[in-house]
DNA sequence: CGCAACGTTGACAACGTGAGACAATCTTGC
DNA sequence: GCAAGATTGTCTCACGTTGTCAACGTTGCG
């Protein structure tokens, strides 16, 4: 491999001022400056990040673990958006696709300390708890938090999401919502129900009776009990004018059980959902409405948090946006 | 941050032997070793990578590009069978997620070259051609292929994935299939068509009227030609009496026509597909029996290649297999 | 002419690791 | 008591890069 020994042999110039052309020393005459650079874009040379890390004694890399990314579009935005920081500020992104207490998360762990990581982005899938391993290594938690609270985190706004579809719902006139919401055990879940509950609340609504959890732990895959749940609701006398899915990918069953009843989504009955799943939401015919998180945005908060740490408030709360389509 | 020197001290040996513990020397007292190990492990020390790539002149890196990896599952497991070869192999998998001729992919190429990259793994969303620039650094083409065809290549056998398929479509008694094909730029698209009629003439049969472009380039996004396709081939006397996507995305619109003209899939008509895309094949009602391919394999090959070289064949062609679920 | 000031360039050391050469020390067996 | 072997230590170098500091050549001023 080329080193700025060779480059310099070529430019008949010493190691040092080589050095200074790429690190854009002022202290160079601009002549040997190009001569320089000419031969340095000739033989397509870049300096070895290994003998920078050794010099500098810093690794400029931050590691970005994404825990079970498997299946989720959002997660894609979220690396796009902390890649794209760590390019601007001149970073080394490392990213490792890990799975939870198992090897993977460990040889991700001992990777990044071997490269001496500055900091690590921990991306959980869905908003949930975790326990971060308290080394030395600062962590920006996304999507995720842990027991202390000391952790940088940067957490959808579940309450918010939950409180703004409700109030697009009442807004548009639905009254008898039915809230078929994901797994106890999944953070979300509660926020979302108590935003849905405090929405209708602000309205002089009581929509308390209308959640039920329709959704087995994420654990389990994708496992609805839509055939539970759905024909008692929908054979009552004031039957739901809407159905709130806790998430895109439940509205694809829920689709086919209305369809098997002759009901037709956004005509006799309205759907709505969380996530903007990509891409379902818009290949489902209605179109899905629903609540988009910008994945994209938070990914580049988090990767900007991990680089020039947190600011006051270590936990930041991000609003998601409503996407109408025709479900509702 | 903690050096080996830091180590002897602790230990009360020299740096030597602390050397010689950790590169595995046999010539250390069975006490020492285990008294650093557990100095090693207590205090949670990875030796520099940075230091040994300088020393050792190998960067035991090898790089993964993704190119356009959005939406996909397939991706994933691509990634995660590199990823953990790369592991086995004691080597650094470097990933980023690019998108063809934009700076990320000039970005990832000047990070790879910095740290001086052992190998590149190229890897495309879906079956394509790609231009490789000849840099000095191997390459391995997964699911795309070059023109000069002398990079190592791991590629789909779509041709044998038309084939196998209708095949079992055949066999089950099927003899009016209709076969939604993608665009044709794509290049799995020809080589299915391809597998479809050999497959069909095998048996003496002739399916030369029955394939149809039903979907748009994949640069425009999901859109399909469902509604000017299927209609008039519903309304013929000898109505199809299967209906072959060529994407599990497709039949997700495909469904909710069918459903609108009162037809049950897997009853009145089925359906069967390529890709067995996660979650949406499994979640469909009923589930859509589509062509599977081995793409955590197919990480696995790609990976062994890059460390390995290339066998006497640069190009290898994988097989899919048939997932029977009830659409057909 | 002598000297200082300035712009430019170069010599050298150091980062952490790994390896070779070889010496020093300890243990074991005879 | 001595040789042989096992174990550990000392010393040195190299990898590629960059900060420190010194040296160089040129110019301008007194």
């Amino acid at each position: 491999m080329t080193t700025q020994r060779e480059i310099a042999r070529r430019a008949k110039t010493s190691l040092k001022t080589v050095s200074r052309v790429i690190n854009r020393d002022p202290l160079v005459n601009a002549e040997t400056r190009v001569r320089i650079e000419a031969i340095i874009a000739e033989i397509g040379y870049e300096p070895s990040q290994a003998a920078r890390m050794m010099r500098s004694q810093r690794s400029n890399v931050i590691g970005f673990l994404a825990d079970g990314v498997a299946t989720s579009s959002s997660s894609i935005d979220l690396i796009r958006g902390a890649q794209d920081v760590a390019w601007e500020r001149g970073k080394q992104m490392m990213l490792f696709n890990i799975e939870r207490d198992t090897p993977s998360a460990a040889m991700a762990d001992s990777q990044l300390a071997a490269f001496r990581a500055e900091a690590i982005i921990y991306a959980a899938i869905f908003h949930q708890k975790v326990e971060i391993p308290s080394t030395g290594v600062p962590h920006v938690l996304l999507n995720c938090f842990d027991r202390s609270g000391r952790s940088a985190t940067i957490l959808p706004d579940d309450y918010r999401l939950g409180f703004d579809l409700t109030e697009e719902v009442i807004r548009r006139g639905y009254r008898r919502p039915l809230f078929l919401n994901l797994a106890d055990s999944v953070t979300a879940s509660h926020l979302r129900a108590q935003g849905f509950l405090d929405a209708a609340r602000t309205h002089g609504l009581d929509f308390s009776t209308r959640v039920h959890v329709a959704a087995a732990p994420p654990e389990a895959g994708q496992v609805y009990f839509l055939e539970q749940l759905l024909p008692p609701a929908l054979a009552e006398p004031a039957r739901p004018d809407i159905i709130i899915c806790g998430q895109d990918l439940m509205a694809v069953p829920l689709y086919f059980l209305l369809a098997e009843r002759g009901l037709t989504v956004g005509k006799d009955l309205a759907v709505a959902s969380f996530d903007n799943l990509q891409p379902i939401a818009a290949l489902l015919r209605p179109g899905l409405s629903t609540m988009e998180l910008p994945y994209y945005q938070m990914g580049r908060a988090a990767m900007s948090v991990a680089i020039d740490g947190p600011g006051a408030n270590p936990i930041q709360l991000v609003r998601g946006s409503f996407v109408d389509r025709q479900s509702m």
